[in-house]
DNA sequence: GCAGATAATGTAACCGGTTACAATGGTGAC
DNA sequence: GTCACCATTGTAACCGGTTACATTATCTGC
């Protein structure tokens, strides 16, 4: 069933049928409904493929994402997929893991099917490492970095401003009483957001007077168990810390875990305000970093952009506490 | 840059550069050898629309999700995407939500595209609901049903035996001791797995000649909160439970929390070995469904199917109960 | 009644690949 | 030398849409 057979059945031209299937106001009502009758009535749907090589686009946006299992940029992904789908754009899933070169391969992957936009999720680095493959992209699509900054050409950064997030985390600490805080981070130290944080958080202590102790800024593998085993250690160790901030709220259940069994209670913030805080007894106290505004807005960005408007290259939003019990103890 | 710039480079025929592109080995290697070099130098791509027009397909696969954001489906979409990856296919994702008619609309939009078959995660209804719009997928392409079981021409199925898995729970527990289990569950009675459970604890519970008490099977919405709240109210109520079964970990993790705040302690499984499971202290005790097989599994059976193999319609594979802390506790 | 504008429709080229079939050239057998 | 055969290559039709441009029909004002 093509577009000549609908054509040949109604007594009209393929053009006609075109433009009857692409909403052109350049037909006359009756011929349009006769149009539609037969469509309808022969379940017909236009050929993706032929109509994608005519036109150059299948409204199809790639989504490079590091890893979706991980609760963060799934939550990512299923809302630039949502709001995609809202605004006509089918989305392709490419998930590379945290390999460049891996990273690298899916892209072009995804450019290869002809996508009209590039969005990352977790995928971007920082300035010094390669970005080549990211630049390489943008000279094709605009891409689009979710919580991620970079300062290339066609290349849209919307992201939460955790630096500011942490420089307020360390105030909140501290106006509580707290006076060493431990921050535990994983060791993508590549990451924008983990430099962004780290920075806040010195940030943080500068604003308050206190000197930074390198002791208590610690790395640790991702994950619950290392988090774990990293703040039994400091604690058998003899602490030295009356409060700590996680990077991530995995690292902050790791954290508790290790607190709990010391029958210790201290002030605790994790980030990304996931659904891990809410699960442990006590909750967490995490910073929403706004995907749900930051995703929407990216979509909305990229949608104005292809459709040849202007847009701008980076938009910040603020994050947001969310409060739990972890905050109060020990106070 | 086109297949026929390619061909006047070279000075040969578009047929001879689409040869070599598709590693037709009716070319002479010297040929081979001089037309990669120019596809080389010139960063030429073969285009995709072109393509897919010609071959009537571009190796795209749907996935339609409930949710990507919720941590068991976006497990699931994670292994698929990576085994359809490997195997060549590339992944179109939807995100229809619980709704019957947005799932409908979601199958449409993915059949739209072309794609070349459709992979179902938490979409497939029992048979007494509508399945219509599976049926009629599966006119068009292979339809794979991930952990869910439908009898339908042209719907591959792969799935746990959760079942099974929950008449071994109810044995386990029985022999632990318990005597009064309370099996909590979503409603989501429409879902196969659903009732599998169900049954599987009914089954247990005859096995071992207990009698199914109506107060003890209780249904309440999904998520941590409401769970906590069933659980509490019950507690409150004088509870007449020595043991609890959850149909999900997000339930049990309420169920968890109901448990600690009024100082109880039983024993306590779960469902779907989430991250949840190994997050609240103590872990919780969790079966394992197979994801990680169930998914590869389903690539491999469409793999086959679309390169004209013979597949089985089902494939099911056993849990595993992974033991936690939660088990032990309260015996 | 007619020039000129406007609305509706049709024709055919084009998008960029794949591939059936035809054509060419070189080989060895006899 | 001729023929059959095979490996290699080329020509042109085809996939199924979109759309520039041409054409025809209708309407307007004078």
């Amino acid at each position: 069933m093509t577009i000549r057979d609908i054509a040949a059945r109604c007594g009209v031209s393929v053009a006609t049928v075109s433009r009857v299937i692409n909403n052109n106001p350049n037909v006359s009502p009756k011929t349009r409904e006769e149009v539609l009758a037969v469509i309808q009535a022969q379940g017909y749907t236009p050929n993706a493929f032929a109509r994608g090589l005519g036109l150059n686009t299948m409204r199809m946006v790639g989504i490079l994402c590091t890893d979706v299992a991980n609760s963060f940029y799934s939550k990512a992904v299923s809302l630039l997929e949502r709001s995609l789908r809202v605004k006509g754009f089918d989305t392709l899933l490419c998930c590379s893991g945290a390999q460049l070169a891996d990273k690298k391969k899916c892209l072009e992957l995804l450019l290869q099917k002809k996508v009209d936009a590039v969005v990352l999720v977790g995928a971007a680095f920082r300035e010094k490492v390669d970005n080549g493959h990211i630049a390489a992209a943008a000279a094709q699509v605009p891409v689009f970095l979710i919580n991620a900054w970079l300062d290339l050409p066609n290349v849209y950064c919307v992201y939460c401003d955790e630096k500011e997030a942490m420089r307020a985390n360390v105030h909140h600490m501290i106006a509580a009483g707290v006076r060493r805080i431990l921050y535990l981070h994983d060791m993508v130290d590549w990451a924008w957001a983990g430099t962004q944080k780290l920075e806040g958080f010195r940030l943080g202590l500068q604003d308050c007077g206190l000197a930074e102790n390198p002791d208590l800024v610690r790395t640790t593998e991702t994950g619950v168990t290392p988090a774990q085993a990293l703040v039994d250690a400091l604690l058998i160790q003899g602490g030295g810390f009356d409060g700590i901030i996680a990077s991530e709220d995995l690292l902050a259940v790791g954290a508790q875990k290790a607190l709990l069994a010391h029958g210790k209670v201290m002030p605790l913030i994790g980030f990304n305000d996931s659904l891990l805080a809410e699960c442990t007894t006590p909750t967490i106290t995490s910073v929403n970093n706004m995907l749900s505004i930051i995703c929407p807005t990216a979509v909305t960005l990229l949608d104005r952009l292809l459709g040849g408007e202007q847009a701008p290259a980076r938009i910040a939003v603020s994050a947001s506490l969310v409060q739990r019990e972890s905050f109060q103890l020990g106070l």
